[in-house]
DNA sequence: AAAAGCCCCTGGATGC
DNA sequence: TGCATCCAGGGGCTTT
């Protein structure tokens, strides 16, 4: 599910709600990715200063410490002052004077990490090989394109891997590559100057719509109000195989590219 | 060093 | 209705 969009809507959502706010408890449910890396009981006191995103991380920041949270594949966040009893699928509760924090991932693909600070070996490792953040001002064409030309692979697979640039994951790479028309299989190497900023652009314009849409809803994510995201209404190519393109009319392709479905328009994105 | 596969896990859709 | 198979928003780890 989460992509950019996605976790900055879930970002959004409860931020200015919970910063300030004292941990009252914490609950664990079955296991995640990792193990939470503190005694839960230590985060008791401790009060909220900023939650923060990066890549498709969201940062927690507390008086002493953060916790790095991932909602994985199947992950979404709520926040109320008032939760329900938990159920199977919720495996972490932030209890605040504010509002409770739970984390839902049928999947458990997600995590929750906690780290003194952001040099933590935890957090170098899980934050220290992300590119660039691609809204604002530090997505530079230059550094993008430079890039892109130290890598011979199929372009999709470069924007998914996050070491050039962060959060674009399998719906927004193929909506980006159809709006720059550039087929996905193209090596990133060998894009050209102006076509390096065509993507960049798609890139930005893409992602930055989704978050005004609330993000894709597919099957489980919601913001933390549980409301749905309607970004997965105005697709172009994402989920779209054999329908027509919405520029050409050809029937849009599905193939795999590293065990993962890539969509496009033959017609649109020749090369 | 880069690239390609494998795997973690659960549930929904589809097919026989 | 029951059971098997395939597929899904991510990404770390191991192997080439």
């Amino acid at each position: 599910m989460p992509e950019l969009p996605e976790v900055e809507v879930t970002r959004r959502g409860f931020a200015d709600r919970i910063v300030g706010a004292r941990i009252e408890s914490v609950r664990i449910g079955k296991p995640l990715r990792w193990a939470l890396m503190v005694l839960p009981q230590a985060l008791v006191g401790r009060r909220v200063r900023e939650v923060r995103r990066r890549g498709k991380y969201l940062l927690i920041d507390l008086d002493r410490g953060l916790l790095l949270l991932h909602l994985g594949m199947s992950g979404s966040l709520r926040f109320d002052i008032h939760l329900p009893e938990p159920g199977v699928h919720d495996h972490f509760d932030l209890v605040t004077e504010l509002g409770t924090l739970r984390l839902n991932d049928p999947r458990r693909f997600g995590a929750v990490v906690y780290v003194d600070d952001e040099e933590a070996p935890w957090a170098l490792k899980l934050l220290g090989g992300l590119g660039m953040e691609p809204l604002g001002d530090a997505f530079d064409l230059d550094a993008f394109h430079a890039g892109l030309k130290k890598r011979r692979t199929a372009i999709k697979q470069v924007l998914l891997a996050g070491d050039v640039v962060v959060g674009v994951g399998n719906i927004y790479a193929s909506e980006a590559l159809f709006m720059a028309g550039i087929r996905p299989t193209l090596s990133a190497a060998r894009i050209s100057r102006p076509r390096a900023a065509k993507l960049h652009a798609a890139v930005r314009e893409i992602l930055a719509r989704a978050v005004e849409k609330g993000g894709s809803t597919l099957r489980d994510f919601s913001n933390v109000d549980g409301q749905n995201g309607y970004f997965q209404l105005e697709a172009t190519v994402y989920g779209r195989a054999g329908e027509p393109c919405r520029v050409c009319g050809t029937p849009i392709r599905q193939m795999k590219q590293g065990q993962r479905s890539t969509y496009y328009c033959p017609h649109c994105q020749k090369s």
